[in-house]
DNA sequence: ACAAAAGTGTTAAGAATACACCCATGT
DNA sequence: ACATGGGTGTATTCTTAACACTTTTGT
């Protein structure tokens, strides 16, 4: 007689500065109504990644194909993490851009809220969030996982302020384009993006969109 | 209906210089005879962490106190991966030295096998213990996970061959000196060793003998 | 006295950090 | 002409890497 098994994804896209995470509320007890990561049993026949997918179509009217990124976080479990009795939570992080939600298609009222401010969580969420935020932090060092959170072109300050949103903290300007430079992830796209009052700037975009290790940190 | 659930376990020891895993004799099909991880069914009402160590009593006579060191590895499903049909498995991995295995207690002829020179596993076990062994590998660069495969006390040529082993290549013996001690992870017990007939060597031992994460890398 | 492993410092190259001004554009 | 964000270089500190001889012991 096994054990329970589910899967929660864990769902980052960054909006206005801000890193956002995929939430639903809850349709049934337990935490009826409750801000929840979306989740759902996994069946016989299917692979875990394809438990993964079939939570953000049916529960968040997420098409999976529009996550960039997507990683195995950690397999939680605990015989009290879930009121009903021992459950084993395997948990998925995807990462996207201009992530589109058909409201209406998904069963349990999916958006997206700002980490900076999170609602009370069902389950133990909040420490399966904190610790995707975690890994995502640790993975910005030493990747160009960056790549799955932009837009094909971008501009330096866009991309230095992702990273500055995702880690944190603010980065030095100079140090940070000689450093993401020298990884030669990045090619000119030739493009300039005029966006004000101001010179316009350079179109980048990366090499691969697909994750490489690099072998120096970035921070 | 969830998919089968199991638990597969890396055990590493140092011996001889030696990187060891244990591996057991499979008692039933599929692949009768022959050699695997040590590896049982998930229960109901038994955390995955209980079934890792019920695990290794049962199938292999080990101890699990003997370890120092169990962390969870990944959670590896595929449907082809056991011939019976969808298995998933959460994986761990156990670091430590001087392992006594009750043989006639287990009920698969456990025993350690070197890393250089492993057999032919069933399943997809070589893919798992390579994935161990580079995810210790990588700890040893910023943690100080090594305590766990090490007597209490050892001299900095000891350390510094258990390095050495872990990641397959030569250190520099001033440098490697120099960067250990600057942690400040370890401590000189006052003892020496005397061993040969040679200078005899300081004794040192960890400071914390439970994991640390430090600030910069050691390789 | 010799063999064997322990122990020890310096120099050079590369990486990280701190820091301030000119440039191109729109209004 | 001015406001706005884009773009650029240098000096200093810290980290890493390369490298060889003296010390202490047992036989």
């Amino acid at each position: 007689m096994p054990p329970t098994l589910t899967v929660d994804a864990v769902v980052f896209r960054l909006q206005d500065n801000d890193l956002e995470v995929l939430l639903v509320k809850r349709a049934k007890d337990p935490f009826k109504g409750e801000f929840a990561l979306p989740g759902s049993y996994c069946s016989a026949g299917e692979t875990s990644t394809e438990s993964f997918e079939r939570t953000l179509k049916v529960k968040a009217g997420c098409d999976p194909k529009q996550l960039k990124l997507v990683e195995q976080l950690y397999t939680f479990d605990t015989v009290a993490r879930d009121p009903r009795g021992h459950a084993i939570s395997i948990t998925y992080m995807g990462l996207g851009k201009d992530i589109a939600l058909q409201k209406k298609n998904a069963t349990e009222d999916p958006d997206f809220y700002s980490l900076n401010n999170l609602p009370k969580l069902a389950f133990d969420h909040e420490i399966i969030i904190n610790y995707a935020h975690e890994r995502l932090r640790s993975k910005l060092a030493y990747t160009n996982a960056v790549f799955a959170m932009l837009s094909t072109t971008f501009t330096l300050t866009e991309l230095q302020m992702a990273y500055e949103t995702i880690l944190g903290h603010k980065l030095d300007k100079r140090n940070f384009r000689k450093k993401i430079l020298s990884y030669d992830l990045l090619k000119e796209t030739g493009e300039k993006l005029t966006a004000g009052a101001h010179r316009p700037a350079m179109l980048y975009m990366f090499k691969q969109r697909a994750l490489e290790v690099l072998v120096r940190s970035l921070d």
